[in-house]
DNA sequence: TTCAATGCAAAGCATTTGCATCCAA
DNA sequence: TTGGATGCAAATGCTTTGCATTGAA
């Protein structure tokens, strides 16, 4: 699954997804998938849900939760879990692998990139004759802004 | 903070820390930490409190959340989250630091030891300025055994 | 027309909290 | 004696589900 690179062609390529797979089009679908690949953020489901009621196209919050799971499991966007208890949603983008730097003052979450760290993650696999579908890098710690304050 | 060794090991630490901090040492405390140090497994609250309960020493959830806090602030057990949706603890051993092969079949945990992780991810944060206090590295995906079934 | 999608409200979970009671120090 | 710990039950907060209604194909 390649990466989606602009907000139009992340929407195409929900749209290609679901009559693939029989699923109606409809437009609460595809006004949360609008939200999501509007965003260069980590959203959460209770955000592009505010978001769209505020642009005066409210969409039930079950609906942005099984719209959220249809993207994810299109490979359309990447699920995160980074301990909050809430899950966050990010569009799939062109760029190279990445993985998470979270600051736990401020929340703010800043990206690297890890060839590094996939060559260690295939290494390790194999070594454990392990196949591996996806991995989590993530440091917890304090942004330089935080310590300054 | 160096690791646990052994289990009468992580209590005698669980005390001292206990009454460092002038925090009372109450049977069930000592109980919940006798059921953490005595797994070498990735147990959650749940298992914990039904285990004390089969063994005839039922302790309160609400208890056994409050030690288990306790436990990983000492910097005694380490708190895990494998996107389950649900905290998984360890007791921090005498070993090396590692990180985990998830089996997203069987749920099977491989641990793998990582100093290359280590020494890439001092790399990054010191790029951007970020101090890191800890980190996670998890790699999901399907084990040996499910893979043969 | 028809079968799946929607949206509300209710249910489900893991975890936390309020508070009366209890107990380690 | 006493301040903190305990434990129940209730509250929380995110997410899922049941079900009557709606709408895409």
């Amino acid at each position: 699954m390649t990466a989606v690179g602009t907000k139009p062609d992340g929407i195409a390529r929900f749209r290609e997804y679901l009559r693939q797979h029989n699923h109606p089009v409809t437009p609460q679908r595809l006004r949360v998938a609008e939200a999501v690949f509007g965003t260069h953020r980590h959203v959460t489901a209770e955000e592009i849900r505010r978001w769209l009621a505020v642009e005066g196209a409210p969409v039930g919050k079950a609906t942005v939760y099984r719209t959220l799971d249809l993207l994810h499991r299109a490979g359309l966007v990447l699920e995160h879990d980074f301990g909050e208890g809430i899950r966050r949603y990010e569009p799939r983008r062109t760029r190279p692998r990445h993985a998470h730097l979270v600051c736990t003052t401020c929340g703010k979450v800043i990206e690297f990139v890890t060839e590094d760290v996939e060559r260690i993650v295939r290494e390790v696999a194999a070594l454990h004759d392990f196949e591996p579908t996806h991995h989590r890098v993530e440091v917890y710690g304090t942004c330089e802004e935080c310590r300054a304050r």
